[in-house]
DNA sequence: TTCGATGTTTGGTATGACCATAATTGTTAG
DNA sequence: CTAACAATTATGGTCATACCAAACATCGAA
């Protein structure tokens, strides 16, 4: 009787993604189907389909029936980055952004420091040797240095914040892919990581915050040095 | 060309929105005149707008034109709340997303306790008071304990952080309304907020956090309280 | 001037059709 | 019998048209 079907069945396809009557993985049936199912036009079903895909809980291709996606915390951070990208035109907002990241690390290590457990400082020391065996190859650098920091959010064993490190890594990659390169950066880079992990070691909470400003600022440096254009009006 | 029309249209109005060219607070122009504008049919259309809608770059009522969204932090965290409600269907998740609240918090009374300005300072306080006036009232003491968290993340001085705290409040806020209230807890809660006040004027960024985690934690007790109910397959 | 009846605009929905490509089936050659 | 190929079907993408009801605009009567 309101006027929006459409709501109403997007509403309902949306609980049976989430109780998994819908599987995930699985393609939605067809829009045919769907319309006979719930005794409605294709219009109806078509705006549902787009409705839900960009609500994150179908990913369709073009011409291929759209696929069911159970929603996680990074499927929600993905959504968001629909909108983020247009912010970070801004510089200021990158920078927030940034330092909203830092924040974040920063009571991470801290956390670390006081209780990580063995297997933590085990991965942990882990990723700093993958890191360092890859100064030399600044792309194989990049991607351990992600999962370095990435371990920091693992540490917590709290699940929203590897998606959360995921969601910063993929909305300030733009910048980042701008930054220059080389092995000597690199190096400075694991050192700054090598000191981190020192001092989550050795259990200093102060130490451990103190090197990842250190090197969290100076990577920041680095980046905006890279972008000089802004226009504001 | 490309067999997708819809998501050019949708990129190229995404950008008149962002870049101003389509007013925020305005009505988007009629379908009828964007199928001529852009050539395409009505069908196209529509699903560009539901799509829009559904990003967070319009705001559509029933039988109304759809009001153009220039997009913020605060509109970002929305579009991913349309995820993240779902996954709050598992009290563990609910406990996950109250940790990040938590850890943010704890860095950000670190940070007011040491680099707090006076006019925070005092801003601070006037949303102590207004908590202390308000503990009869429970409905207006909610109001007063949010807008004094709130005031924690504004005195960052980061313009992401009072989205992230809107964030935090709309999404927990289901289960905060089932929260029991009463004058004396009222009470509790307000020397909690005093205790963490006072830290942070003697500049004790340890002493603030252990305030704001002994508050916190007590406030999650009494939520989580609430909810027994829980079965996941 | 104000208020209400009336006609127009516009969004919501439904049909039906056509095209291009994916998926399926059937056929044929090796 | 199998594998490569051709024909058929299923399905998503787009279009044109039509109708309804609610919102909007217009204008005339009190």
């Amino acid at each position: 009787m309101d006027t929006r079907t459409a709501e109403h069945i997007c509403d309902d396809i949306e609980i049976r993604i989430v109780n998994g009557d819908l599987v995930e993985g699985k393609p939605l049936p067809a829009e045919r189907s769907l319309m006979e199912a719930y005794g409605a036009s294709r219009t109806v079903i078509r705006e549902v389909i787009t409705a839900l895909t960009a609500k994150g809980f179908l990913r369709s291709r073009p011409r291929f029936r759209p696929i069911v996606c159970r929603p996680d915390a990074s499927t929600a951070m993905h959504a968001a980055g629909g909108v983020i990208k247009h912010l970070l035109a801004s510089s200021q907002n990158v920078h927030d952004l940034y330092q909203v990241r830092v924040l974040c690390e920063r009571m991470l290590v801290r956390d670390a420091a006081v209780g990580a457990k063995r297997e933590d400082i085990q991965r942990l020391r882990q990723a700093l040797d993958d890191n360092e065996q890859a100064i030399d190859d600044s792309a194989q650098f990049y991607a351990t240095d992600v999962a370095f920091h990435r371990q920091l959010y693992v540490i917590s064993g709290n699940s929203a914040f590897p998606a959360i490190h995921q969601a910063f890594v993929e909305w300030l990659a733009p910048q980042w892919s701008q930054m220059p390169r080389s092995p000597e950066r690199n190096r400075t880079n694991f050192l700054a990581h090598q000191a981190i992990f020192e001092a989550i070691l050795s259990r200093d909470p102060d130490l451990a915050e103190k090197a990842l400003i250190s090197h969290l600022d100076s990577s920041w440096q680095f980046v905006s040095s890279t972008f000089f254009a802004e226009e504001t009006p």
